[in-house]
DNA sequence: TTAAGCCCTGAAAACGTTTTCAGTGTACGC
DNA sequence: GCGTACACTGAAAACGTTTTCAGGGCTTAA
């Protein structure tokens, strides 16, 4: 009438990795060599230790691992937000390659948490915990991350290019999709009726478009007008707003936008068919991004196509590299966005 | 010229507790009880060691805190997959929430993973480090989940119920809402011309809400005929296919359609508009998860509201809950469905 | 028979914490 | 002046691994 019997049953605590050396007859340091050398122990042994891992259903503890290896296979994935398609795919993207490569993801929007203090960063990101750190930072603010502390643990930097050794980057070339979308409507409206709505003037994507879009229309012979670009938010609502309010009547016909997010096309065609007008009829519209939100809606949105889940895959293949080999040299991973022609412009 | 200064430099090695304990000229004991329980150590001790602490940018190991007090403040959260507004709404809930209550999420979809062995699910979710565990489960295939080994980290198990005692769910009762869009519809058509368009016909969800569709057609005195009801995939392209190719073309008029998804009735809407029929004119049309998808589209979508944010909300509070008092009687979480009216439908 | 070499195994140190237990010193009451 | 209580601190054990170092037993060659 023995309580809480010995191995006869699934006992509360799990099993130890002395708990398994025991059962086996061995030392611990045999039951650690089956697990992580096994070819220097012998066979016979071995199989001793595997039937009594089996039988206790030991699981080494990654805490004690992780203390002695200072890995633990987790990487920290920090995001601005984690909301819509957009970020889904990123996080998909991630997580894939990090299942691939054998790390766990951590995922976290530092926005809400307090980006200020990079001590607080350290441990309130679960940080410490993760063998490396990517950050996607679409904002100037956020930028406290690099400047400081220790670099015991590895960084990637997502959307923001910096000169710091040992800190790689995956970026995102926006001005060829950019250029290439200005392109393909300049062959249906005059550079003069040709619109950038943006998101946040601050947001570095959104900046990096527009500047493609200007650029893409000097070359052409055109300087835009003020008022052929403009920024607010990355929403429907904006977009509607663009349309309806920002919009100089005289042009609403005969244009063609490029909106800096497919969420903000959308918002624009919405507003265009309410005032009775006809995508791609009255007014050639491409969105940014190439969401899955593009190809579900109608007309299908043509869209820049931004490599998302490469991105967040690129992400966690270089903090896995350096984890690697810390001193290699460091890597920006530039991904090319394209024009994806679908109905919203043709 | 020694190599390596003490203190004078960042040197590459994070500050232990120990150097903490040196700089301050305190014991190790000490530097932790500041940490942990600032009321037993005399202000003056107290300031030097906070002061040694902040010099040396001291945070402690997680490693070596994990190992002695058991816990993390990391969750796992486990999905079948992780794409789309569906699943990137129950990440985001579930993120909040932790951030909130001060744990860390770690994702993983298990779906790509070997989610045969339990054993590989304890070490190769990179659970043992997780502190508890959520899983959302949405087909019968996956339940190798609870029947297996030790319950030493807390589970809660998302959309499915199981009679586990310390095993709590959190649940979506999609009677409700179903029958509420029933009803809804059949305020405009006739109850043999509505149909239910469903997902894949295992998927838990897809046949409690095929059930209750069933029950309120019943209950108005209308056993549905097999046609009536439909499965295939949570997808666009499914939705499209059932209305050209499964539908019956002589209902293609007059009829309501409820489907599991709004990404189906997206395609239903789609195929209709193909058709030279209009939604709401010819069809009334619901969807189901009210992802923002639905009020992005035109016509917007009505749909049956799934509270997905809370979902994972609640999934990480009863962790949490559980973790605190790992012996409180297990609880069950049922998040009611409801009926959002947009144009679709009316 | 002994020395050398090799294969395998065990003892023990180390990782960085938290926590118990046993002080040490001071203040206080008698 | 002495005992008691109290507030504070330090020494050391414990957590569960990995890894170094040394040694035991065997084989092989001299």
């Amino acid at each position: 009438m023995k309580f809480r019997g010995k191995n006869n049953d699934a006992s509360k605590a799990a099993a130890s990795i002395q708990d398994v050396a025991d059962a086996a007859k061995v030392s611990i340091a045999t039951v650690s060599r089956v697990l992580n050398n096994p070819e220097v122990v012998s066979e016979v042994t071995a199989a001793k230790v595997r039937e009594a891992i089996a039988k206790l259903g030991y699981v080494p503890n990654p805490f004690a691992q992780g203390l002695i290896t200072r890995a633990s296979r987790v990487l920290c994935f920090a995001l601005p937000d984690m909301f819509g398609e957009f970020y889904s795919e990123l996080i998909r993207g991630a997580d894939a390659q990090a299942h691939q490569l054998g790390y766990h993801l951590l995922v976290s929007s530092e926005a809400r948490g307090t980006p200020n203090s990079p001590q607080q960063a350290k441990s309130g990101l679960g940080l410490g915990l993760a063998d490396g750190l990517a950050v996607m930072i679409t904002e100037p603010g956020a930028l406290a991350w690099q400047s400081t502390g220790d670099r015991s643990t590895p960084v990637v930097l997502i959307d923001v290019e910096v000169n710091q050794p040992g800190v790689d980057c995956v970026l995102v070339d926006n001005a060829v999709g950019t250029t290439q979308a200005v392109e393909h409507l300049l062959q249906n409206v005059k550079p003069d009726r040709l619109f950038f709505v943006g998101g946040p003037a601050e947001n570095f994507d959104t900046r990096a478009r527009a500047d493609a879009f200007t650029a893409a229309l000097v070359r052409c012979g055109h300087t835009p007008r003020p008022d052929q670009i403009s920024f607010g938010r990355y929403d429907l609502a904006w977009g509607s707003d663009w349309f309806s309010k920002h919009l100089n009547p005289q042009y609403r016909t005969g244009l063609g936008v490029l909106a800096a997010n497919d969420e903000i096309a959308l918002g624009v065609l919405h507003a265009a068919e309410d005032a009775n007008l006809s995508v791609p009829g009255d007014i050639k519209l491409v969105g940014f991004d190439d969401t899955r939100l593009a190809s579900l809606v109608r007309p299908k949105l043509s869209s820049v196509r931004v490599p998302l889940t490469e991105v967040g895959a690129a992400a966690i293949s270089l903090l896995a590299e350096r984890i690697e080999d810390p001193d290699r040299e460091t890597r920006r991973i530039r991904l090319d966005t394209t024009l994806v022609v679908r109905e919203s412009s043709r």
